[in-house]
DNA sequence: GCAATACAGATAGCATCCTATTTATTTTAT
DNA sequence: ATAAAATAAATAGGATGCTATCTGTATTGC
């Protein structure tokens, strides 16, 4: 029985990740449904100022760690609503350079405040010494997946 | 600047949770390309198994942790290629018994191998003091969280 | 007994991610 | 110099989750 234990408790870790991380996205969603931008939105947003107006799109999906076309439909959203301005790079006619508008700088403003609020409302209980731990955790986590990933592919 | 890296690492450590996710579903999806089936598609697989035949779907999704019509859709297909049955519950007509096929039992068997193989690939590295630890913080922000969900729902 | 409410499941439609392919442009190799 | 390969972004289509709504059945309250 106990290794039946064991193996159900490590079954259960990764189960309970992705159940979490819905259930986060849930939280997002509900509370950025009243600014206007949608859960998948407010990243590149925060990316993009982190990371300065002028890169190509390209980059910022590298920094979120999704695929081109994801992002692609994204930006064509953020667009549409006047928060990012997409313009051709002289350089390469073949891409095309973001920048946020001055809109978008505000709506920056005032996402930040509102996922601060969020994680501090759902990280407060843990210690910096845990919240470092459970950093490790994830990134040796991350390694070891991409790793994985890696044989399974080649 | 210590606030700021202090912040930047919490604000990093969901983004990564969801990052890790999205990469350990992606390995899944590989994985279970081979058996037939979809990523989504053999935990229910495995959770009937635990469960036992002759349970509703209601319960079934309850026990996945994901909503009613998300679980339909599954079945559907899973039922489409038999490796599930669906029945009438004779004391409520509104309901619907769900039971293993015999290929389904079958399945399951190689669905669990794969499944513990890769995990253990990925968990092998930890303890099972880390293990736990990261259970521990799972559930404290799944708790949170939860309560979190309540607050901005009432 | 019958109307109102609650519940199980299905359907419709949205959001987000992915991979594969297409188009336009740039770089590399012969 | 030109043909082949590589690259940036867009488009097409699939998978998975959600909420809202519909249908049929059971339960509750008067």
């Amino acid at each position: 029985m106990t290794t039946e234990t064991t193996k159900v408790d490590k079954h259960n870790l990764l189960y309970r990740l992705g159940f979490l991380t819905r259930r986060w996205r849930q939280v997002l969603d509900s509370a950025f449904q009243s600014l206007g931008v949608t859960d998948a939105a407010w990243r590149p947003l925060l990316h993009l100022h982190h990371l300065g107006d002028g890169i190509r799109q390209k980059d910022l999906a590298a920094s979120l760690g999704i695929e081109g076309p994801s992002l692609t439909r994204i930006l064509d959203q953020l667009i549409a609503k006047g928060l990012i301005e997409r313009s051709e790079d002289a350089s390469d006619r073949r891409a095309k350079l973001l920048a946020l508008s001055p809109q978008g700088r505000a709506m920056v403003t005032e996402i930040t405040g509102k996922v601060a609020a969020l994680e501090h409302d759902l990280l407060s209980s843990f210690g910096d010494a845990e919240i470092e731990q459970m950093s490790s955790f994830v990134e040796r986590l991350e390694t070891r997946l991409q790793e994985t990933r890696a044989r399974l592919k080649g």
